[in-house]
DNA sequence: AGACGACTTGACCGACCGGTCATCTTGTTA
DNA sequence: TAACAAGATGACCGGTCGGTCAAGTCGTCT
């Protein structure tokens, strides 16, 4: 019952769209308070510091992720190698309408922040781990599928899914540096030719 | 005529060290100084910003890497697709390396910078853009070589250079964020399972 | 009514940031 | 030897950083 208490989500809304467009250390406290039209005595009520709020704001990405984007393109209901089309249109588009916007491409939040916090903090290290360990299930899940479905023949599926989400997020990463999300589409296609064999039992 | 001016060199060395291990925001010019055993006044008689000490980083390692690991993995007398391989696994024991002195997987400078920065500055950007793009260029001439010699298909060398230049970002993105070179190890033959078909004219 | 806890406010802190500068040393040239 | 410029020195600058805190506001419960 605490009605009109928002604030929380502010900071962490203001946040993830400032790391996002920008980077962790580049982006202070100061600003994020500002977007959020919070005072900095607020924010340290609700995050006890700039470290547990980035841990929150993977978190809160890491679900509407899962909840969006992942939940779409990886449709149950759709054939497993049609799946793998609708997430790079998806990254595609996404990344497409990012640029229109704001002028640069924003990337992967959960890549840009790997790179640049993973040497320094072992807690966010793994915490990021985690969030793509759970990105690769979609593409094991419809990798089995396909291999069941003799669309595919067999492979290691883990490993598999895991080249996959490597090769996707290298994708972004150049497509990112150029500055063009034409590069997805064009590299995109290629992430269904990807393949580790199973290992020989 | 300049007996022992290695000044700016050890500020090289030093900043290209750090930056890597860690990343360019969180490595302070005074930092720097204090590993190359240089005075800040004598630093800014050399780069008149931090940013162009980056930009002289960048040209630095691009060239060692040029020399070295690139030119010895994609040596010409190799088959062209064992170059692949060399690669991949210059790629793993070089990190692997690292880590073992360092505990800690520092991933790729160029990947780690163009994630950081490329949103935030253009001539950085622009620059770390221009060093993927001669990267890509010994896989084209590698894939060239397959396919007229016919281990390989006919293919779009260049979309599919730019595709194992991608995955290898993305790899060691992955590798780093787990903290583990043998990520390499394991996805890295999958490189050569890429291809993009020739564009139909 | 009154007390309590959740939340807000904005001034404040020491540390550190990138960058400047006057001054000094030193090797080279005339 | 005198002059000069490249290079080295370290104190110093304004600004910003993450973080603290005392003082308040306000809705809820007894």
């Amino acid at each position: 019952m605490t009605p009109a208490n928002d604030t929380r989500e502010r900071i962490l809304h203001a946040a993830r769209e400032l790391f996002h467009s920008r980077s962790y250390a580049d982006v202070g406290i100061k600003e994020i308070c500002a977007l959020a039209k919070v005072q900095k005595g607020s924010f340290y009520h609700f995050f006890p510091s700039k470290r547990d709020l980035a841990l929150a704001v993977i978190d809160d990405m890491a679900e509407d992720w899962a909840r969006g984007f992942i939940a779409e393109a990886f449709d149950r209901d759709l054939p497993p190698l049609e799946r793998l089309d609708y997430m790079i249109d998806a990254a595609y588009y996404w990344q497409k309408a990012a640029r229109e916007l704001e002028g640069r491409m924003p990337g992967c939040l959960f890549g840009n922040l790997a790179l640049e916090i993973s040497t320094r903090d072992e807690v966010l290290r793994a915490k990021l781990n985690a969030v793509f360990d759970n990105a690769a299930q979609p593409f094991r899940e419809a990798l089995e599928e396909a291999v069941e479905a003799g669309q595919l023949p067999p492979l290691d599926a883990e490993a598999t899914a895991q080249a996959m989400l490597a090769y996707l997020e290298g994708m972004i990463l150049l497509a990112k540096t150029r500055n063009d999300p034409e590069v997805i589409r064009e590299l995109g296609p290629a992430i269904k030719s990807l393949r580790i064999e199973a290992p020989t039992n």
